[in-house]
DNA sequence: CTTTAGGTACGATGCAAGTCGTACCTATGA
DNA sequence: TCATAGGTACGACTTGCATCGTACCTAAAG
């Protein structure tokens, strides 16, 4: 049962909801931002540089809200966003390694395009270490 | 780049269409139902129950083909599919096992729910070891 | 060869999602 | 106090998706 904020307990977060929720290239960025700088001072909603108005990206955030990928609390003027890693990892395990190793993928795919070296260009066609070695 | 039938190399699958193309319940069923019956008999499309038209079928089992996550192959007056599993666990590490471990989660709520042993409650509202106890 | 079953192609429809503009609310700061 | 920045709420628009009926195709069965 979600709270008054919206926010689902684990136990209720459901499994389409989080797909739906992903399948949008610019909400996955989001959590993969928040995946990367975990730990760090938290982000303002309005700093992830989402190339969309302001009411597209609070309609963007309440989805992964209301999927249970992320947590927004007040915080005086804005709002900050934070990934509920510990309950994500329990409720579907795998699931931000998934994330974690595609974005992985997709730096070293880049990084290939611009410097064709041929051995970043064959690591990046199959599977990978977990090592981003993204170039921008 | 996709063959002739439109499916897709591994290298070509997007995530993004993977995840929308496992939001919806009745595509999710389709590969679970795959994924358990790995290594039998291969289903005709038509075998899987689904509660919709023909057309509705296709739609369905071209979303999945052209995300990658199974093959069809024509077989005399049907078409069978099967589970890209061996490209899937490369592609996208994690995945399948994700998906296991929800329906096995699933299974155990729909228990009980109809048997509330306490015990099966306690390990259905938490993570479960990968045990399937389903009981339809 | 005719029938029939399994699937696809095409067009139509209803609904949900992504997008935006505008108006409004709430702290912070001058 | 007033202005401003960060966010939300609401309504509108557009696009895509799920759904279906119908027509058509192909191979097995009779």
């Amino acid at each position: 049962m979600p709270d008054a904020e919206g926010h689902p307990a684990p136990e209720d977060m459901e499994l389409g909801k989080i797909f739906a929720a992903l399948a949008d290239p610019l909400r996955r960025k989001v959590v993969l931002t928040l995946l990367r700088e975990e730990g760090e001072t938290p982000r303002a909603c309005g700093t992830f540089g989402m190339p969309v108005a302001k009411a597209t990206r609070t309609h963007h955030f309440r989805v992964l809200r209301e999927a249970g990928l992320i947590f927004q609390v007040d915080r005086g003027n804005g709002r900050v966003s934070s990934l509920r890693r510990a309950e994500l990892d329990r409720r579907f395990p795998g699931l931000l390694d998934l994330l974690m190793h595609e974005a992985a993928r997709e730096a070293a795919k880049a990084a290939a395009a611009e410097a064709p070296s041929g051995e970043a260009l064959a690591s990046a066609q199959g599977d990978m270490p977990p090592k981003a070695t993204a170039r921008a």
